[in-house]
DNA sequence: CAAATATATGAATAGATATTCATATATTTG
DNA sequence: CAAATATATGAATATCTATTCATATATTTG
């Protein structure tokens, strides 16, 4: 792993913003146009088409046009996984911390 | 998985560093004393304690004294299986965008 | 207790980045 | 082509964050 550190870090930096985060999400079912997830995450479709250049770049998604709207779609199927590991994660049950 | 967007990022963002990973990384295989990690990393040890002070709040890694030193290591599977599925993706061939 | 070793913490700061606003670039339709 | 709709882009900025340096807090040993 630690060959690809650099590489690695930048996805999760781009994972680690709330909104982006929220915007990757959208991508997950399919296909969506940057307005429908402006309007289902309540962002300005501005911010959205700054985040999904960004994505975009990391190849998180892929985009498609159709018509005037622009379609972005998850990658890959690595992406969804790593999401619900974490989600996992989350749901954990964890002991106190004795150690400090 | 939209409920823990927060949560969620807040831990992508931690993983989103490329000294905090490689810190982490090296919680990987067992327990490990903050000087090796240090060491091993190139990172003063100052940078590394800071690091672990937050990948410790974020319940990402476990902490044990052992003498005088402090051992830290991965508190679950979960973090170690997200580092690898992303590990495969980058692995991953890719074709060109043909979209833009 | 004092000295030595190992970590932790706090303040300061240089650099990064999310967001907004204004504007530009497609695409469709008349 | 002009108007309307959907995205994209660039600049500006307020906020955040990684890193460093100085200092403090354990822990062991004499």
């Amino acid at each position: 792993m630690i060959e690809h550190v650099q590489e690695l870090a930048e996805i999760f930096r781009l994972l680690g913003d709330p909104s982006r985060l929220r915007v990757l999400d959208q991508c997950r079912g399919g296909p969506r146009a940057v307005g429908t997830i402006a309007t289902n995450t309540g962002l300005s479709p501005s911010l959205v088409s700054h985040h999904l250049r960004l994505l975009r770049a990391a190849r998180m998604v892929r985009a498609e046009r159709k018509g005037r709207e622009m379609h972005y779609a998850l990658a890959d199927a690595h992406i969804d996984r790593v999401l619900r590991d974490l989600s996992d994660h989350l749901e954990e049950p964890h002991d106190e911390d004795t150690t400090g």
